[in-house]
DNA sequence: CTGACTGCAAACGTTTTGCACGGTA
DNA sequence: TACCGTGCAAAACGTTTGCAGTCAG
């Protein structure tokens, strides 16, 4: 499916600037506000920074988008899929993607704390394979 | 050992407002900075928030203090211990500490990835036991 | 006594808002 | 055509800075 359906599934119009916004995040995987203002200028060179910021909103509160809060970074945004983790290398900043079970620790937590785990958000930081020289 | 030498073991001089915001944090476990000059302004009602800042992020390069970050709610603080790992209930926005083994998670992804794991961030999020019903 | 800290006010960067225009459906 | 989205400018917000006075060591 094209992100113009997925747009109009979300009750949101499939604008240009929203269509560019996804393929932009889909491409780099995450990527930070100004990082992505810098790359939709380069395709619409009048687009505005308060379009950037109410189309992440939008996208983020229609669950189509996930903001990922990262220690001593700014936020990045990356398209919703199946559940997973995060690497942050503290050296080049990039982030990658990780698949652990974080259903068994969640469900350990709910028995002993009598909690209702909804939501897992881990971030894994250190140095990428690429930085360990 | 009290805050006072704590403080200055970090060569940070032992003011008032440092020390009321170092027992205010650990009275709460976890607080955000608005609530922090709440409770501050209560003794010292001439205190600034310029001061809370200041201090919060001395105490946070001095390693004195770490910031959590939540998902969908502003960073609350809380006085460096062990390692761990926190549940934030989603309805009472309660931040409670959890002993998980990340290590384990950590040593496995290492050697998956290449990765050099330094610190890990783990956030559960959902419903606590007072706010099950 | 001296350097560090405080409080105030101003500055700053980031994010949001209001509005007129334009484009999607 | 109706409404949603865009771009601009201004406003709002959170945080930082500069400075003069004060305090801890």
């Amino acid at each position: 499916m094209n992100y113009t359906n997925i747009l109009r599934e979300h009750n949101l119009k499939a604008t240009p600037q929203r269509l560019a916004i996804l393929e932009s995040i889909q491409i780099n995987g995450h990527i930070n506000i100004d990082k992505l203002y810098e790359e939709i200028k380069e395709k619409f060179n009048s687009v505005s920074l308060a379009t950037i910021y109410k189309n992440i909103n939008a996208m983020t509160k229609s669950m189509l988008l996930f903001e990922v809060k990262l220690p001593n970074e700014k936020s990045v945004y990356e398209i919703v899929k199946e559940q997973h983790s995060h690497l942050l290398c503290t050296n080049c900043n990039e982030v990658i993607d990780i698949y652990v079970d974080t259903n068994s620790i969640a469900s350990n937590i709910s028995k002993k704390h009598d909690f209702a785990v909804k939501q897992s958000d881990l971030v894994l930081s250190g140095t990428c394979k690429n930085c360990i020289n």
